[in-house]
DNA sequence: GCAAATTTGTAGCAATGGCTACATTTTGTA
DNA sequence: TACAAAATGTAGCCATTGCTACAAATTTGC
């Protein structure tokens, strides 16, 4: 009983920087994927009515992470894609990390995508030690 | 670029599902430690004011999670030990994970507060059959 | 036992993220 | 070009989770 302080202290990290992380670096998935990233592509891939999007796009714009006008393609300011690498790599190291002991690839996928917004820096080290990415010592 | 297919689908598991277990864990935590669990134990431990965790309380003793009488300590129906005991079995099984790659005890703890909830079966099998904890075949 | 301190409840506000319904713009095609 | 289809925007609803301020109940201490 004694191994459990009071570990919640930022756990609770605002759920609306998940959301700017996720819809970022969708955002850049699609591009690349696509040549340009629609709200309905965001829709699609996010499972949520454009509306939602749409609704979601005026916060991040307002937030510097994203570039956009209406009717038009959805993109990213440097800040967005900064943070959208950052996102990225990130994801690939859990998901790699979860191949490894055993996951299968659409499982990694999909569990890495809300494992990744919790994995701290110590985590995703030892991660990258547990691959290999980085020295032992 | 072809190994993220659609992997949000159900990534975005409702966030008052994982407070629901997040405070029913708590709750029995602090049974556990303290012998009875009041409001101000919860607020306290979940960082927040006790007007968010009375709310939150409303909510889950609707659900038939949690009962208790106004101004009484809190307690967890059948149904709420239940969801408390799978949620601490996975929650246990995580940070231990966690520490045999290397991670610290205090961050193994805080980072599976969120990451357990994103660990799917297949996941925290993988962990447990990493944690010698099953068979290996 | 009664006043003070603590704890809990309630009212009401804000931000976030879902939605449907409907308006508008853009695109595609006959 | 003009009309239909698709995409996007807007209005307005709900639920969840934060909060402060204030009210009420419970506990404590004298």
């Amino acid at each position: 009983m004694s191994n459990r302080p009071n570990p919640f202290v930022k756990t609770r990290r605002d759920h609306a920087d998940e959301t700017a992380e996720d819809y970022v670096e969708a955002i850049a998935d699609i591009e690349i994927a696509s040549g340009a990233c629609r709200v309905k592509d965001l829709a699609a891939r996010m499972q949520v009515s454009h509306v939602t999007v749409t609704r979601i796009l005026s916060r991040l714009t307002d937030a510097g992470l994203v570039a956009r006008q209406p009717y038009g393609p959805v993109g990213l300011t440097p800040q967005g894609l900064e943070m959208a690498a950052a996102s990225r790599a990130r994801h690939k190291v859990v998901v790699a990390f979860l191949e490894r002991i055993g996951v299968s690839n659409a499982t990694a996928e999909h569990d890495a995508e809300g494992m990744e917004h919790h994995a701290s820096k110590e985590t995703l080290t030892a991660m990258r030690r547990y691959l290999g990415l980085i020295e032992d010592a």
